[in-house]
DNA sequence: CCTTAGTTTGACAACGTTGTCATCTTGGCG
DNA sequence: CGCCAAGATGACAACGTTGTCAAACTAAGG
């Protein structure tokens, strides 16, 4: 049986032969210590079992030891998946992982974001969209000397950590999917417009009606917003505006799934009749019947990076490398076989 | 402009004229504070805006301030609603809340359970099912005397917090409601047998078919696991053992999903020659086509008030009231108008 | 072998609270 | 009016770290 006693830097500090502060510094990667008692230090530690004690940490440094995710999507998978990523980062280094979901305050994310901040303290900030397209919110945080990082396909910042994905060769490379396999009448279903994602897809998809040489008629654009009501009808203007379309391109796995319901209304066999591959490979894309091809993100990845760099940042106190492509991959099932 | 400098307690007491000590007590809701005294300090920290520092706080008074959600489930819309209610009753109330999915370890949630504890301290913990119902689990918190609240519909326990709604009745309810609908021949799709949840949903549409004195070969009971692909099969098993029912009671909202899905797939109209209820009111039910009509528990209320009296707890180191029953409401849509 | 600049180390004072305990009030009662 | 218990208040030492700065080393150059 161990003793539940609560270690302290100081027995470590005695047991290894050398002052509290040496300790401090073997914990805190500080520069300065010679190898031999860098290790000397983790071994005792090791062996002892102990762990800094994370509020004296935060009191003693003014660091909050915490990087927040301010959000405003209503998607929960996504959500979870930067979570989780945060999540592993924080917990390798001793941080907290907080989300924060910020709810416009007076029309504007810059109100709640100020509410925010005056409340906690922050050692560093993940935006993702549409918060991360919002540039009152990107001011106040670079006001305030606030590492942050951006998983967004939005414009790039300098000083800042850019996360992403070349979301335009991703729908390029989905579409190109679709033609291979014969599709000749081809629909893109749109998420909002104000998501740059969204735009950057339909130009891959447009790019890659091009590049077929197919006629521009034989493709056909529908407005949609992320959910799959819009799904349903997006499914209905189709019959109507172009019923010949056999292979369709959803903006995100929702919309699809909304298309795939519709269709199956309708007494369209997908994927006999309709071929439809959606976007993000969500959990919908895994369940539905039939299961939905769809392209894949490295959602969790990307913020488990986004989280590690950020704590670099902090404690390198500079930015040496600001952006970071992630590379996508279509996962083939049976809506598009 | 205000300035920004950071307010200590030491700030309140010169401004109000008291000691430190008085500051503290008032803001930990200390008794032997003279009323008096107690307005006049709340009033000047009001005026300046002073918040206490969270970290100091930790390290002098040994508690964390952090409640912690376990759970092992990997429903995202129920996991984000819990955490959304712990997190408003935790603001308000200077703590923070933390989600931590328990990884069972070696097979028990039991290890990854201790890996956790022995690395943070927690001043109150939120169990959801299953792992609100392993014994090992709540054993370890038990013997730590860690403040632990229940939300499930399991066994209740004498010392901790039980939050719950009748889960029999609620399925006696929505079955009633089927029934009420003219509905005569039954179904119902159960979730995992491991969860208390759908036993109890299960009793109380059995319940409902004896008092509305329809004979028992009326109804059929199909094997579910809560996964969409389950609806799918259920569907399937239904139409070759039970092709003649005409109501669907499924035992959440993602089962209800796969029927429906299933039930499309195969020429059914839904509600016209299936009617199907769900639970849990997710955003699936919202955004199905045909809409679903599911029994709503306010889950986010329910996490609000544990994680309130889980600090009501920490705070007077005794429980007083322990069991606290929510009720529930059938949210009427078009899968059975 | 001495000097000098750099590297490594440690003593000690923060950090902003709460716990402990001693002191000062207050009010009730004889 | 004096006494006592209970209530209200404050002084001061924790709490477990990191920041600061001075002291003690080390290596390189003359």
């Amino acid at each position: 049986m161990s003793t539940k006693k609560k270690l302290t830097i100081e027995d470590i500090a005695e047991s290894a032969g050398v002052s509290i502060k040496t300790v401090s510094r073997v914990f805190n990667n500080a520069p300065n210590v010679r190898q031999q008692k860098r290790d000397l230090v983790l071994g005792v530690a090791r062996d002892l079992g102990y762990r800094p004690n994370i509020s004296a940490r935060q009191l003693a440094s003014k660091r909050s030891f915490v990087i927040s995710h301010f959000y405003d999507n209503p998607n929960t998978d996504y959500l979870s998946e930067i979570y989780e990523g945060m999540r592993r980062a924080c917990s390798e280094q001793g941080y907290y992982a907080v989300a924060e979901k910020l709810v416009p305050n007076q029309g504007s994310y810059r109100k709640a974001l100020l509410d925010y901040l005056t409340r906690f303290e922050v050692d560093g900030v993940i935006l993702s969209p549409p918060v991360s397209d919002d540039l009152a919110v990107i001011g106040e945080i670079e006001k305030r000397c606030i590492p942050y990082a951006l998983i967004s396909p939005g414009k790039k910042k300098k000083n800042a950590i850019n996360v992403f994905i070349d979301e335009k060769n991703a729908g390029r490379s989905i579409t190109n999917y679709l033609i291979d396999r014969g599709h000749e009448q081809l629909a893109f279903i749109s998420g909002l417009d104000s998501h740059a994602a969204s735009r950057q897809r339909e130009a891959g998809f447009w790019e890659a009606i091009e590049t077929a040489r197919l006629p521009k008629k034989n493709a056909v654009r529908l407005a949609g917003d992320f959910s799959m009501q819009s799904g349903f009808t997006a499914f209905d203007m189709l019959m109507k505006k172009a019923p010949d379309v056999t292979g369709i391109f959803a903006a995100n796995d929702e919309m699809a799934v909304g298309i795939i319901v519709a269709a199956l209304r309708n007494g369209k066999k997908v994927p006999q009749d309709l071929s439809v591959v959606g976007f993000d490979d969500s959990p919908f894309a895994r369940s539905m019947w039939p299961t939905i091809t769809s392209l894949a993100q490295p959602i969790d990845e990307m913020a488990h990076l986004s989280t590690q760099k950020l704590i670099d940042w902090v404690h390198a106190e500079s930015l040496e490398q600001s952006r970071f492509e992630f590379s996508t991959e279509i996962i083939i099932r049976e809506s598009c076989p």
